[in-house]
DNA sequence: ACCTGAACACCGTTCAAGT
DNA sequence: ACCTGAACACCGTTCAAGT
């Protein structure tokens, strides 16, 4: 009559892994997910997913992966600002929908094709802005920083009682100034 | 003859217990400090310290808290340009010491005095630079924004093979031409 | 007053075994 | 081929007991 299955739709898969791992981090936070906990949700035991991911590591990196591959780009014809801050909007919009997954971007480097694609379209907007080739890089990297680090601060109540729309509209348009300036 | 006995100079005191945890953060690692290795650390059995600290959460707490205590302030009379740059290399000397510790100024909230010391020390600053209160708090998290995420960043690996003194400097003076724009 | 031992409910991961 | 059970070396924390 009862089963533990919550999810247990066909074989286990590298893709089922994932999207349970990702759904247990939202839900119970991301400090909570362990492969015992994961196990759990999958009615399966913890041993079973190893088939799929290599280690807790190899996890993590494949929800990270899973996370940008979400972020959508601008549209190239639009002008660099707009591309700029189209990507500023999705970045928090992805915070915000993934707030717990989204601190993975600061524990580790991001290094799948998505993160790839998503630096090279902020630094591809930038050299349109007439910066140079290795101050597009650095400025890029800036740019991330200040995403990512507000919206960790947010998620982690570092602006505990703070609106962080504001905070973060008046860092971006500060930092689209000096861009300009 | 042997003893477990690392550190056993008198009675246990709450400084003994966060000296100790600070040691074993910045040699073994953040996620490697528990509190089973600090009691071993100590020559202790973990209960020991629950006399000292409430739980790990508030260890951790502890540790920010000593963490800051070690930030000097710049001299009062250097102008408020200098007084930034002062904080700026301050904060990163600080992370360079202790790159394990720093992380957790992102992690949670810093609510002790020289946390409030040091947001006031940069405040100032803004506001002799003749910005406005309410703007000057919003700079003054933009500002530590992105210094304690270039620290973590270099920490956690994000910026992997990159010069990272350089990434800094640039990222500071980005930043302080956008103040005075 | 200060510390400990045993216990409870957890971790990640390996290894041999089951179907 | 795919999954499991038992085991190992860990966690944080409580509680009763020892000196």
């Amino acid at each position: 009559m009862f089963t533990a299955y919550t999810d247990a739709a066909g074989p286990l898969t590298r893709e089922r892994v994932l999207a349970a791992a990702g759904r247990v981090a939202e839900r119970d936070g991301l400090d909570r997910l362990s492969m015992r906990t994961l196990a759990r949700e999958l009615g399966v035991s913890p041993m079973a997913m190893y088939r799929h991911v290599k280690n807790k590591d190899d996890l993590l990196d494949g929800l990270l992966d899973r996370l940008l591959a979400e972020l959508p780009l601008p549209p190239e014809s639009d002008p660099w600002q707009a591309r700029l801050r189209f990507m500023a909007a999705e970045l928090r919009a992805l915070a915000r929908r993934h707030p717990q997954l989204f601190v993975l971007l600061l524990q580790r480097p991001a290094v799948g094709s998505d993160a790839v694609r998503t630096r090279d379209a902020v630094e591809h907007a930038l050299r349109e802005a007439g910066i140079g080739p290795e101050e597009a890089a650095r400025l890029q990297r800036l740019l991330s920083t200040v995403v990512i680090g507000f919206a960790l601060s947010e998620v982690s109540g570092r602006f505990a009682g703070l609106d962080s729309d504001r905070e973060f509209d008046a860092a971006v348009d500060l930092l689209l100034d000096a861009v300009v300036a």
